[in-house]
DNA sequence: TTCTTTACTCACTTTGGGATGAGTTATTGT
DNA sequence: ACAATAACTCATCCCAAAGTGAGTAAAGAA
């Protein structure tokens, strides 16, 4: 009688806690999904194509590489423009403005990083 | 006789490769684990014991609790001290330098998100 | 001696991110 | 008609992060 069985995951549930909470939660989920800051550096720095991009990340699958970007331009980090005159329609990425601030603060997280590492050895000595 | 039979996973593997172009990825991945920023605001702002933090997060359960204490420890985000004179021997935490500065980073993507969130929406349209 | 509280740890299950293989649309070259 | 290339999408499987239940050590209180 007293149980009376928890239908949703709170798995889920908890992710909309820590949202609700403070809204970093979510910023900070968005942008360490895999390879996602790696390609917006790249596109900053004119590495804007998707093949181009899957030369630059030889391990990276077309499907990813594909998630990635639509991700990117739903948020609004990058744009995607036609290139006229060309065999196959192909297109170029380029990183907006609000696409470039973050990329700052990640460049700061990467000095942090670099600042506090210890020698010879990870800063984080936790087992992965 | 072409294939090989790859041995490994690519899960991994990728997040080596990750790892290895360059130091950030390592930190996002740290940083964005779950509650973990969250529970280093906490600690920093004063609510510095297991009970307590416990409190703070109703839905966090103990283990992830104590998961979390401990990584933060293991890369000197925050120290661990003993409560003199209490019944249960008790442990205060508290944020390092390291875990302050930390904490000023993540201040700023926070205010980045703010500022680009788009009106009664959230800035990432992208389904979860 | 048993109860309570703090601060954990261990074993098991679930969930969703990420990898893989194959298929799709569009356009030009042969 | 068929091949080639760019830029994707879909279905499926795997694995590690995260959740759940239970148990532990230490120290005093009843």
């Amino acid at each position: 009688m007293a149980t009376p069985r928890k239908e949703l995951s709170t798995n889920s549930e908890n992710r909309q806690t820590l949202a609700a909470a403070c809204d970093v939660n979510d910023v900070l989920a968005d942008i360490s999904l895999r390879w996602k800051m790696q390609i917006l550096y790249c596109i900053n720095e004119g590495v804007a194509q998707f093949t181009t991009l899957k030369k630059a990340f030889p391990t990276l699958s077309d499907q990813i590489l594909g998630k990635r970007l639509k991700e990117l331009r739903a948020e609004s980090l990058i744009t995607a423009s036609d290139i006229p005159e060309t065999t196959p329609p192909q297109i170029r990425y380029a990183t907006t403005e609000k696409g470039r601030e973050l990329l700052a603060i990640i460049l700061d997280l990467h000095h942090w990083g670099l600042k506090w590492k210890t020698v010879g050895n990870n800063y984080c000595t936790v087992n992965r």
